[in-house]
DNA sequence: TTTTATCTCACGTAAAAGGGTGATTTTTAG
DNA sequence: CTAAAAATCACCCTTTTACGTGAGATAAAA
């Protein structure tokens, strides 16, 4: 038999980690190399050990799970990490992904999967949970059919939500009124909407910021 | 020395029950009687067990934490409920507050937090965590702080809201525009704010419409 | 290099919003 | 019953949006 596999849990939540251990304890070939509670002290962890594989928590105190994701793996390409969070929610599915990571885990998981996760993503395959997989396509449909905007546009369309009128926007911009004007009539032909209410609408419905 | 502490699990997190098994394994004077993944299950073990004390989590599949508390407490007034979750939200809190929960836990919570929060509420105290605490004096104060504003005012900033213009409102409430206007300048007074997108702004952070 | 997209600006018009003030009627609450 | 609050409407004036059209400059992509 091989080397057990080193894993290491990074998570804020005390009741999540004692769990993960309570549910991997009787598994010789996963073995459980540390835990961190925060970006800090994961990073930590990696100055002194290494590990196969990372649990990662979206929701750390000090830096998103996402940006430590990507943190990582610029420093140790090799890590294999797996996200864990509470949200089958499309965008966070996709930020991990697009940060690095191999796998995406629901904590409401079961002992049977979090087992086949590690599995899947140590053999260096991915690993998705059904309804993360759901959620990532549905948002993936989505973004494809939701409008695409300038850079220009989106400084445009962030100072309009904010509650500036054009021509504060065109002062901080240090451009014309007219132009700020043409920015907002393309926002508007965009994304198909006729005044600022509708406009905010759109991007709150659609949670469009996130795009961008 | 007296009867352990009955105590129930509901949570359809896997990894929180196992973590709060484990956590609380070694005390002699907690007993976990039973767990449950959804308010289903947590119904029929009401059926045929009895618990002193139990921890909800605030997000089931199939009734949420805060309706399943005051649906447990409508039938078993003696029940100590303590609610278990990952948000420090505010309206949370107030709402199971509200429903009859005598303790609010987060799930970063230490094992000695934990066994202090089942301790204080079998006593017949309430235990609040200190952030939960805080969220929810927050709530409370900001409560009191926000404007109140009437009900026809509520109806136009709705349809204002939804993008229609004072005349599309005039015609929708079967009153003139110069009273939509009226009702628009009220709004805009009461709420501080001077623009549509200043207003749909307020009442986003501030989540307004839950209050009305 | 040439096309294309983006960013920029201008002019004009009509509609809507932003703001102030005042007044009548209806509803609600003390 | 009476005072206060809410809802209604009117008028004025200024600013801002909304919509159309056109066009030069620049940067990116084919």
């Amino acid at each position: 038999m091989c080397d057990p596999i080193k894993l290491l849990i990074v998570d804020d939540h005390q009741m999540i980690i004692e769990g993960i251990q309570s549910l991997l304890e009787d598994q010789a070939k996963v073995k459980i190399v540390g835990t961190a509670t925060s970006a800090k002290l994961c990073e930590q962890f990696f100055t002194t050990h290494t590990a196969d594989i990372v649990f990662m928590d979206i929701n750390l105190p000090d830096l998103s799970g996402i940006d430590l994701t990507a943190l990582l793996l610029k420093k140790y390409p090799a890590l294999h990490i797996i996200a864990l969070s509470t949200f089958t929610q499309g965008t966070y599915v996709r930020k991990m992904i697009e940060s690095g990571a191999k796998g995406y885990l629901l904590k409401n998981a079961s002992k049977f999967e979090i087992l086949k996760a590690i599995e899947v993503v140590h053999s260096g395959q991915k690993y998705i949970s059904p309804e993360a997989q759901e959620a990532l396509n549905y948002e993936l449909n989505l973004q494809n059919k939701l409008p695409i905007i300038t850079k220009r546009e989106k400084e445009v369309l962030i100072l309009i939500i904010e509650g500036l009128s054009n021509s504060q926007i065109a002062e901080k911009l240090f451009i014309s009124i007219d132009t700020v004007d043409s920015h907002r009539k393309n926002l508007y032909s965009k994304l198909n909407v006729n005044n600022t209410a509708m406009l905010i609408g759109f991007v709150n419905e659609n949670k469009y910021l996130d795009y961008l």
